[in-house]
Parts: C-alpha cells; sequence; structure tokens
DNA sequence: TAAAACAGGTTTATTATGTAAACTAGTCTC
DNA sequence: GAGACTAGTTTACATAATAAACCTGTTTTA
C-alpha cells in the first residue's frame, strides 16, 4: 500500500505536523466540541497563536469554528471535521509506520 | 517521569522534528556511516536542502562529517553522534507517547 | 455614571526556516 | 583544451510560526 517508507517522511502533512497544530488536534480528537479557553489551557499556546493556528486549520478544511455567545460573553467553539479525522488518522498511522522499524 | 503530554508536544525537538532532518537521522541511525550522494538518493531531498540540513545537524551537535577524497574525487560522510543518537531516541519516545492514547 | 479593568479574541509585524536556484572548485572526456 | 560532469556550497526567496499590540464589548468600582 505505501511506497518508500523513508521517502514518505517528506510526504508528512505539515499542515498536522506543526506542534501548535498537532496539540489542538489532538485535543479536539478527544471531545466534540471544545471551547478556546479550554484549548488554550491545555495546550499552553498563546492566545495570539491559538487564534491563528486554528484559522489555519479551518481555512484547510480540518476545522469547523463556531462563534456564540454564553450570556453576554462571545464564546468560540471548534470541534474536527470529518476530513480533519482522516487527516489526524492517517498522519498517526504514518508517524507510527516511521517508528516502528 | 513526563509531564502533561499535551503540552509537551510544543516541546518535540524542532532539529529532529523537521521532516528532511529526520529522514536524514533515520537514515543514520540504521547504519555506521553514510555518504552524501547515498542520502541524495533515499531521501530524496535536493543536493541544496541536503547541504543545508546536515550542516544544521552538525552545528547541532547531532551529526559529524567526515570529509575525504575517493581516488580524487570529494566524498562527503556522516555519521550520528552520541548526542544526536539521544535526541533522536527521545524523540522516538516523544512521538510514541503521543500516539499511544 | 464615568473611568478603569477585564474578557475573548483578532490583526499586524517580526523573526526564523525551509527550499530552490545559481554558483564554485575541481575532474573527466573527447 | 573546451565542454560536460561531479560533488557539493552559497545566496536569495517565499512560507511560516510566534509575539506584541490592538479591538470590541462587558463588568466592576469609586
Amino acid at each position: 500500500m505505501s511506497g518508500d517508507p523513508l521517502k514518505s517522511i517528506l510526504d508528512l502533512d505539515r499542515m498536522v505536523h506543526e506542534p501548535a497544530r498537532l496539540a489542538i488536534l489532538t485535543v479536539l480528537s478527544a471531545a466534540a466540541e471544545v471551547e478556546f479557553l479550554f484549548l488554550l489551557k491545555v495546550t499552553g499556546l498563546s492566545k495570539g497563536n491559538l487564534s491563528a493556528q486554528t484559522q489555519k486549520l479551518e481555512a484547510a478544511g480540518f476545522v469547523k469554528t463556531r462563534k456564540a455567545f454564553r450570556g453576554r460573553m462571545p464564546v468560540t467553539s471548534f470541534k474536527l471535521t470529518a476530513e480533519g479525522k482522516k487527516a489526524l488518522a492517517a498522519y498517526r498511522d504514518q508517524m507510527r509506520t516511521l517508528l516502528a522499524p
């Protein structure tokens, strides 16, 4: 199924591979929906970085953003799309293969 | 032994994490010493990129470069240093931990 | 109720980084 | 000895991540 496992390293999905985004995706993969401030705490990213990275993930089609209000305060929530789940699963498979030998 | 596995994603060693270098290190970890042109073929990197990345790995202390001649032609060879082996092993451990849950 | 402090983010600006294209020094071939 | 080739290196460019500053609205406090 797979080609050369070594050259496949160069094909790693950079959108997933970047540590900040990998952390975000990992959290999202474990819960149905997650709020901005929760992500902020569990990942330890800065607000600016978290905002930028989630926007990139959304632009890539891996994450769906939902904006709402709780009382009068804004709340932004994220969830993985089907495509995002697929991409993360593929990345994990590739990484496992690389770590195996 | 480890702290929060999520936040540890952000501590991934970037010198190892970069795909081009991860490919190089992976090859080096499987052989005592490896030549430039061999690396070029098995990794599929461009010459310029391979040269740049091996120099970074050397500057980081992960790789030792040896320059010699075969006949009259230059041959550049690389091998992992003890520090390089340690860094790669640590990276693999971290990645395995992240993929486990 | 005006001012100050805070919440929840976003935008802009600054670095750093990876990558490719062009170059170099020397060798081989015709 | 002119041109092509080998084995790389250097430079220049384009992306990218990160931090700092900013913004809109809300709550607190004096």
